[in-house]
DNA sequence: CTTGTGTCAAGAAATAGCCTTGATCTGCGT
DNA sequence: ACGCAGATCAAGGCTATTTCTTGACACAAG
């Protein structure tokens, strides 16, 4: 169950098998089925989770009652919202399963704990963010200045097996274009070459 | 919102405006789509849930991810896991809309506010239970002495709509039979008259 | 005034959910 | 030991829902 967690954390840090041993008794397993919520708009998110198994996404509404995806989350990822979790304030995300999911839950005083006696997680936890913040500051830019099939082609690349995990719809939503467009585009695509 | 749960609580006890209006603070509506959870198994059930509009069902899985309905909740009623709300312990129930709901949440701390304030909801509640405990007691009875065809006729007497809402496999479970001898069931009936 | 994309509407295609039916098996009561 | 109620397994068909595509048109920005 753990595998995965211990592969990820030692590409980025170094730590004995105690400190792990350790680290593991901080995390509850969490199976979670298909279209199932981590966590809902309104509640607070009490967890971050570990991705061992599966996928989510998380997605706003707004008033117009659209669907705004905002990520997806694959094994050996982490999702919360990281505002929620940090301040204690409900949160406007939702968490969705989009498989089948285990997870591995760690609350804010566990994770605090970890700090705590596992300097050596800050600098995990740092690198983490670092990586999230450029990834997050690219699309940022690309949503300016990229047009709806290079934004479709860059995630293809970055990520080409979501194609087949992930309805095109949400996909769309989650380039910030429509349904309709990401069609035509793909259509183009393959009637180029 | 609000003229449903007056008029069910006026059918049990009798209130002053003034004492249904601090009611009316202490509950939190709450809109859930059709296919979302109230409640799911591993949670802590901190709401019970009077029902405006719509339809739930309560359920179990088991080892091997067979389905129980314990029950369906319609306009009018209550629905919590009862066990989860009061000892705070996380409950093996899902509680799952079937159709878009329109509910009012009341949390623990409120509850108690409610009966401590107006003890006429002491009353309330304990009709409301009685009538449920003996709801179930047939339910017991009647799983252990009735044959699959006068379950099934029992319930479309006490709830002829039901039919209409829910799909059959879902009153199978309910009913404690596989869908398979409900369909049976139901082909025998409709051929004898 | 062309290009890229959005909006609206309509269908097509694909998938999932639901119900039925037949064949076979099982435990229980007589 | 037999018969019955009901379970299980497997297959098929129907319906509803979800997903994807396409066309017609609007519109803003370069």
């Amino acid at each position: 169950m753990y595998e995965l967690l211990y592969k990820k954390i030692t590409e980025n840090i170094t730590i004995t098998e105690a400190e792990f041993e350790f680290c593991k008794t901080l995390f509850q397993p969490k199976k979670l089925r298909r279209k199932r919520f981590l966590l809902g708009e309104g509640e607070v998110c009490k967890y971050t989770a570990f991705v061992e198994k599966g996928l989510l996404r998380s997605y706003i509404i707004d008033e117009k009652e659209a669907e705004y995806v905002l990520q997806f989350s694959m094994e050996g990822w982490w999702v919360a919202d990281l505002s929620s979790f940090l301040t204690g304030e409900p949160s406007e995300f939702n968490i969705e399963a989009l498989e089948d999911c285990e997870l591995l839950l760690i609350t804010r005083p566990s994770w605090s704990l970890l700090l705590e006696k596992i300097p050596a997680f800050e600098r995990y936890f740092r690198i983490l963010i670092e990586k999230n913040l450029i990834v997050t500051q690219r699309r940022l830019i690309a949503s300016f200045t990229n047009t709806a099939e290079e934004k479709y082609q860059k995630l293809v690349q970055n990520f080409p097996h979501i194609l087949q995990r992930v309805p095109q719809h949400m996909i769309a939503s989650y380039l910030g274009i429509t349904p309709e467009t990401l069609s035509r585009v793909r259509g183009q695509m393959t009637a180029r070459k």
